[in-house]
DNA sequence: TTTACAAAGTGTCACACTTACACTTTGCGA
DNA sequence: TCGCAAAGTGTAAGTGTGACACTTTGTAAA
């Protein structure tokens, strides 16, 4: 088996990551500006790296994301594998893999994860490999490098998906927050506003929130109760889901 | 970069298809039953096979499908990656991967895919390479191969949360079946018992189906009407999917 | 101190869907 | 003609959804 053969017969691995982020206002994402060496074109990726020899997939999209973004302890869950013969095919990302990969030319096919966090609590610090990381709005980025577009698409329709059946907000969210808050998140992830009085109701009724004693300061309207997850039902939700599926 | 090196950093990639089938009574799964030449140890796995080089991931899967089953044009959806280091490490399956393949040791990732069929359409024909494809009543498949039960649990999970949110049987029943035997499937995929008025109700309502002239015949009872699906409302349905989230 | 502002917070009604439940019908075959 | 076995059918109580508008309250500016 010559060597040319071996680097077409064997696909290298990598991993991708979707972070989404909240900042009580607008649903974001976690980007990696990376440029070539000493030139000021730059390509706008998921943060994501080949994996190593031996290391297992999901250990992989944890330690590059640290590695690139500094954030840890994620929970990430699988979105799937994207492995089109020419997903890195566009020649304005080649340029960038023939300055940073030993073998520019190889076939990757890569595993992409995504994941929710607290945008306050994880403040991306960019690597040196990395010019930059930073949360950018959902509905700002227009055009991602290679196929990540594609799998930022299927990432968040995955998150449309799960927040039906599912409570989603604990990872997004403060320990306290008020019930305007959890309802722009979901109006963040389902793209259409909700009525207010109806989501208050249906959180309350799932027992899914609780009300603190404390409330919001120095606001200059009326201040909101904060409320907080009640953790037991919030995790019984998640194993059942809080749908009926109609039968 | 030695060769050693190269093959330990470069894993195989392969497919395994989960194929479920329905036989109006039962969900079944598609199994290959593999042994090892002339010998009558036997292991149980899904159909599946390293992909080529320069192979897009589903294009390999509806090939690995048909050269193990016979089964063609089929919708297959991705389930995911499966890529644990010891995936492959059960001292039972190297036995079999050492007969097989070039590089028994190799580290191999799989993709996954699932899709759902008419059993009755889709006799498998067991091919050279397998000893023989079956299909196997889902609660008599006690372990597969290498990770494949975990891949069989996952896929299965899948179906039943797509089965809450879209409409699902055309693949898997013939052309006109009665609604019992659409409940069946229903129940089979959900695992627990409908109620025959709801269900049927709820099924009309959705105008998922339509009544035909046509009954059944020489049934030791009163025989009932034959459906079909309306494919306009069906395809409808796929792509809205049929709950209101709650909100 | 009064006033304006801005977001919080609250209730109801009509409607649709869900759940639970048992008897009658019908064609075949003995 | 009788028995069987599965098909087929209706209703009532309860629960969730969707649409809708005004009052409350703390701050900050006048």
């Amino acid at each position: 088996m010559s060597s040319k053969n071996n680097l077409e017969l064997n696909p290298r691995i990598s991993v991708d990551c979707v972070i989404f982020g909240f900042d009580l206002n607008q649903l974001k994402v976690l980007v990696i500006e990376r440029s070539i060496s000493d030139s000021d074109k730059q390509i706008l990726t998921l943060p994501g790296d080949l994996i190593y020899e031996g290391e297992n997939l999901d250990i992989a999209a944890n330690r590059v994301l640290f590695e690139l973004t500094g954030l840890q302890t994620i929970f990430l869950e699988q979105v799937g594998a994207f492995g089109d013969i020419d997903r890195l095919n566009k020649e304005s990302d080649k340029k960038w893999l023939r300055a940073v990969r030993e073998e520019p030319e190889a076939r990757v096919i890569t595993v992409a994860y995504f994941s929710l966090v607290n945008i306050h609590e994880y403040a991306p610090q960019a690597s040196s490999f990395a010019k930059s990381a930073a949360w950018i709005p959902l509905n700002e980025i227009d055009e991602l490098a290679f196929d990540h577009s594609d799998i930022l698409q299927t990432a968040l329709k995955k998150l449309k998906n799960k927040i039906r059946i599912q409570p989603v907000g604990f990872n997004l969210l403060p320990d306290k927050f008020t019930l305007s808050q959890l309802q722009k998140l979901y109006e963040a992830i389902l793209g259409r506003e909700l009525d207010k009085r109806n989501f208050r109701r249906k959180m309350l009724k799932l027992q899914l929130v609780e009300m603190l004693e404390e409330r919001q300061e120095k606001v200059p309207h009326k201040p909101s109760q904060y409320f907080k997850f009640n953790e037991t039902n919030y995790n019984k939700l998640i194993e059942n889901g809080f749908d009926n599926f109609g039968f």
